[in-house]
Parts: structure tokens; C-alpha cells; sequence
DNA sequence: TACAAAATTTAGACTGCTCTAAAAATTTGT
DNA sequence: ACAAATTTTTAGAGCAGTCTAAATTTTGTA
């Protein structure tokens, strides 16, 4: 029943979940934890046995690992503890939203369930954390966000940024450079046919352009 | 210069710290270390090797160990860190105080020179935790606290309760159900000779006993 | 379909941190 | 002063998590 789940095997089911939603809800190979985690594929072999000895994987050698429920709900247990901290680094320390991520992975993995539910009353219980992502609620639960990357859309109009693909310290700080932060209106006034990029205008801003790679690591909603 | 210093040496690191200053500021016996993390002595020899290997503490075989100056500020830095934790959990998120220690124990272990300084300046720089112990700055200064224990006292009169010196959680929450904490005024009505419990009045409430062993575990001013 | 390339696993080794059992040093008591 | 008790260290081992090198399996393509 209570199985001890080291902070290393923690990772690894958070590495699993997330590269298992990238695209759809596929198995996950060795090579992409492996990359994902900047571990050898040996040691991850290795590990996987491990998970899948303690039922947190179904593991076949040579084809791919898939979450059990168990290996779910602990790891979605991390993605929510990462994501309520970053929104209290950002909202209580003001952290700006480049600088949470590293801190988050410590702080993800501080074992108490009552810290962090009183940390989400404290926080006011929200929905996304500061790069838009959904956070999921006490039983795991989570939001599907169904919104798509700008360059997909193809359409001029109106959107609202409501997310990022890309979490680089870069990219972020990018976006913030071109004044663009979560929430704002985004209005697409020509999409150039030869690169795919396009001109947009922040808010009431002045217009500026987008390349194809910005607009394609922001997620938007069409604006109702 | 920038030596890793893992959770683990943190830990061995805090417990000399603490141990030293228990009665004065003398060498602390491998014995001593063992009780206090409930380590064989074996193991903590073979920490005290590599502790001294990083230059954090010096240790001379069957002789005791000191901190260097880089092990006392390692260490002084942990203990921030815990106390400003406790803080946090029992200010922001109302945790009680005999329910934040264990918290504590892992918080204090997240490395962030900047979170740590946010987290200080979001509480309003507090100087002493919720137990009362006082809470090292940024520089490692600590106020020495001259706080003695009531049974030390020996006299009738008027004090101010400012501290403990048992942590435990049986302990605290004995103080709390006989309504007693930090700030408190206690005036000692009588003092009885032959078990040395006494008669005080907490605040403006009715007069109680306190046993001999609850006397020695609270610190005490005398109320000015 | 056969074979080369890529992916994955196995084998063997190392570090950090822990243990037990035994040896050595120090302290204590008479 | 010295034997007994206590403390500390040494020796040898195990587990978790990591690595490199080699073997094995799968995949893609000629
Ligand atoms: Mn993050
Ligand atoms: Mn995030
Ligand atoms: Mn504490
Ligand atoms: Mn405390």
C-alpha cells in the first residue's frame, strides 16, 4: 500500500507524464527519458525496472513504458506541487515568470499533504500557474486546455494569449522583452505566406511581428 | 571554492552545530552526533572523514569535531532557513505550532539564495520562529538570546514567556492546552521547596501548577 | 527479405550513505 | 596503576543511483 517513492523516482514518473502527453497519450521510449532527464539509457533501463517492480509503470523491455494509475496519481501529484509553487513564487514572492522553474523542482518534491493543500487555499485555489499551464486539483483532476499555438491558426482576428509550448528561460524572457505576458489580446493583422510569420498588435500597443517559431510556441484562444 | 554540499552533510552539519551550542561552545563526541540523527556511530565517522575531507569541520580521531568557519556559516544558513519556514507555515498557512518541525526538516534543505531573502522580506524579516529561537540574518549574526528557564529563576514575580527549550510535539501541545504561548506575561505566586513546581498565573486567567519539568523547558524574561 | 543502423538491455564498476561485527583507543574506577 | 567499561574507528558489506562498454533486439531500407 504505502510504497516509498524516492524524489529521483518521483522525476522519473513526472518525465514519463509529461513526454506521454506531448503528442497524444503514447508509450514513452527509454531514449526519450533518457534525453529528457540527461541520463544514460542504461540508467534509465535500470530504473524502469525498479518503477515497474514497484507497479508505478507497465514496462515490456524494447517496448516503451505507460503510466499505471498509481504512477499517474503520483505523478500528477508533482506537476501539481510544481505548478501551486511557481504561483507562489510569482504571486506572494514576485518572482518573475522566468525564474520560478528551477526552485519549483526542489519545492515539488517537500512530502506533506496537508502543506499543500493549505498552500492552494492560501494561494486561492487556482486554475493555472504563471506559464498558463493547468493545475490539477486535489484528486488529480486537471483542466484539458484545448488551446492551440498561434501559427496554427492561419486566421487574422482576435486571440487571447493563454499560454506558452516553449518554458525556456529565453523564450520567456523574450516575451517579456516584446512586452507580452499571459492574458493579453492578441490581434493578427497579416500572416505572411513564404516564412509564416505575421504581424500582431499587443493589446491597443503599436503592431510588431511574430516569426513562425514565436507564434508557434504561443498558445491562444480565439477572443469571444 | 563552490563545494557541493549534499542534504545529507547539511543534516550532519546542523546537528554539530546545534549539539555545540547546547551547553557551550565545546567539541561535539561522535556518540552525541549518532543519538541526534539516530545513526550508528560508524556512519558518522565515516561522514566526519569526508566532512573534514571539505574543509567544514575539523576532526581530530577520538577527539570530537568543531566546525571551521565555512561549516558554522553552512550551518547557520540551514537553521536560517528552517526557522524563517516555520515562520511561513504558521503565519501564512496557519499551521499550529507543534505541526511545522517536520515540514521545516525538508524546506530547510531547498536551495535558493534568492528565495531565502524573498521569503525573509514577504514575512517582514521576522527575528525570532515560532518557538521563540531566534532567526539568524542574512550575514549569519544571531541575537544571543539571555533567556533563562523558569525553575532557574527561583523567585517569585513577574516574567515573560519567550521561548522553549523541548520541541517536541507532546510538549507543545501541552503548552497549548494549558493556554499558554510565546509573549505570554507569567506571574509565579509560589514556589514549592521540595519538587520545585510553582503556582503561576498566566496573563489575567486563574492560577495553575507547573511541575518542575514543565518550569525547566520554558525560557523566561523577567517582565520589566 | 536481409542486413546495417538505431535503440535498448546487460554486465560490471563506482560513489554516497548506511549497516554489523570486530579491533583499537580512551576514560573510569578501584 | 591498571583492568574494565565505554567510546571510537576500521573492516567488510549492501542498496540506490549513476556510468561505460558490450551484447541483444528492433527498425528501416536496399
Ligand atoms: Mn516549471
Ligand atoms: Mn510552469
Ligand atoms: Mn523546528
Ligand atoms: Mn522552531
Amino acid at each position: 500500500m504505502c510504497v516509498i517513492i524516492s524524489l529521483t523516482e518521483e522525476n522519473y514518473l513526472k518525465a514519463i507524464y509529461t513526454l506521454s502527453h506531448l503528442i497524444d497519450e503514447s508509450e514513452v521510449s527509454t531514449n526519450q527519458i533518457s534525453d529528457h532527464l540527461n541520463n544514460k539509457a542504461a540508467t534509465v533501463t535500470d530504473m524502469l525496472k525498479r518503477l515497474a517492480e514497484k507497479k508505478l509503470i507497465h514496462y515490456i523491455p524494447y517496448q516503451g513504458v505507460k503510466l499505471t494509475e498509481k504512477g499517474r496519481q503520483t505523478a500528477i501529484k508533482v506537476v501539481r506541487k510544481h505548478r501551486l509553487w511557481e504561483v507562489f513564487l510569482v504571486d506572494k514572492l514576485q518572482f518573475k515568470w522566468d525564474e520560478v522553474h528551477e526552485i519549483a523542482e526542489q519545492l515539488e518534491h517537500i512530502n506533506s499533504d496537508e502543506l499543500i493543500q493549505r498552500l492552494d487555499k492560501f494561494l486561492g485555489k487556482p486554475k493555472f500557474d504563471p506559464h498558463g499551464d493547468p493545475i490539477p486539483d486535489a484528486n488529480g483532476q486537471l483542466n484539458i486546455v484545448k488551446a492551440i499555438p498561434l501559427n496554427q491558426h492561419k486566421i487574422k482576428g482576435m486571440f487571447t494569449f493563454v499560454g506558452v509550448c516553449e518554458h525556456s528561460k529565453t523564450f520567456l524572457q523574450h516575451l517579456t522583452s516584446i512586452g507580452l505576458k499571459i492574458g493579453d489580446t492578441l490581434k493578427v493583422e497579416e500572416i505572411n505566406e513564404f516564412d509564416n510569420s505575421c504581424k500582431v498588435k499587443i493589446n491597443k500597443n503599436n503592431s510588431q511581428f511574430f516569426s513562425n517559431k514565436v507564434a508557434s510556441n504561443i498558445l491562444v484562444e480565439i477572443k469571444k
